[in-house]
DNA sequence: CGACTTGTCTACCAACCGGTAGAGAAGGCA
DNA sequence: TGCCTTCTCTACCGGTTGGTAGACAAGTCG
């Protein structure tokens, strides 16, 4: 029982909680367990957090900015159209590897109803436009494939935390021995894809 | 308390479970809410369903079967690489335009681990190798862009069943107006997505 | 010193969960 | 008629969950 650093305490259990929600969903993850693997009582968690639902808003607001810097960090310095979509798929998928739980908890954050996910992706709506915008000049200018904009971009996240987030069905669909040591694959699977999925139309022999 | 037909009343068990597990999780579903969804009390959920796993397991099968019944019959008659393709999506989205919950379950299905998820896909394996097999064809023919056909069936899938169950995603990307009445225009866009990801590489400007 | 704040704890609770035990009603059939 | 199967029910139980009440220890500061 250390008087430790109440916001470091606080840090550490929303992370716990980030995880927890992420691999058993909001209503798998009980407070008792978090607090477990914290290593304090229940009702220490319930100190900081007045409710189980105080502590998902504060998962959410976190793990909303922990992505907001993650994309911003990756888009510096990236000028091209094709630089800038790779690196933000790219920092996705660098993060989902050294935090496994994190595209799950999006995941799950997106099936709690839209006013949960607002509370994630509240912050990162800066973020939404200037994709939307970069996409739409892509567009203008010939070098991405006309469509709308809003709906591509949506399409390309389903992509991106789909190929994160199922990995039952990889194992499923490629067979256990191959799924293994591939994220790297999937990877770069997913930015071929939608390498090929943005290019404009060629007038190709069809 | 009529004496019902006991296979009929363990259909409809099924089917409400296979909404309420979509919509609200495996562990959220309780058997006391979909005993009472269907009129009746939870013991007799459970003199069908010794307990609440063997219920998951007859609803994995169900969907399964149905998801099979519903590709095949969609795939009948068509020819051309592109045909079934397209053919195939457009079973899915109909199936989910008219059972929301049903893309839910079979997300929740993944999410409970690759047991559950093969429960529900063994029954799918055929289509499943053909689908491969048709996809290495269309690479050896050149109309469909070389890649692992088996992770390339897996984005597909990420594609498609994503894009049926981030709603709260769809509406925080454009917009709640915008998302209204709009699973036909997702599907117009996944399958153009889809299109443009497939052709193959036409030695563009880049 | 003594009041106050901060943090962690024990003890407890009502609600809900999955599941057991077993009664009883209705029809089929000898 | 009387037995047996099928189906639905009431009553109950132990375990878990989110949450409340409040004791208690350790700085901090007047």
């Amino acid at each position: 029982m250390p008087r430790g650093d109440g916001t470091a305490r606080r840090g550490t259990i929303v992370e716990e909680a980030i995880r927890q929600i992420g691999r058993d969903g909001y209503r798998g993850a009980s407070l008792d367990h978090i607090a477990n693997a914290v290593g304090v009582r229940k009702q220490t968690v319930l100190y900081y957090f007045p409710n189980k639902d105080a502590l998902l808003e504060a998962c959410l607001a976190a793990a909303g900015e922990r992505l907001m810097r993650e994309i911003a960090a990756a888009l510096e310095g990236k000028e091209t159209y094709w630089d800038r979509a790779e690196a933000v798929i790219h920092a996705v998928f660098s993060l989902a590897s050294e935090w496994p739980e994190f595209p799950m908890f999006v995941r799950e954050a997106g099936r709690l109803g839209p006013d949960a996910f607002d509370r994630f992706a509240g912050g990162l709506d800066p973020l939404r436009r200037r994709a939307i915008d970069f996409l739409q000049a892509g567009m203008d200018q010939g070098e991405i494939r006309k469509q709308d904009p809003a709906l591509l971009l949506f399409t390309l996240y389903t992509a991106v935390v789909g190929s994160l987030t199922e990995a039952s069905v990889l194992n499923a669909v490629v067979g256990p021995g191959k799924s293994r040591q591939s994220l790297r694959r999937r990877e770069r699977e997913v930015i071929a894809f939608v390498r090929a999925a943005l290019q404009p139309a060629e007038r190709v022999s069809d």
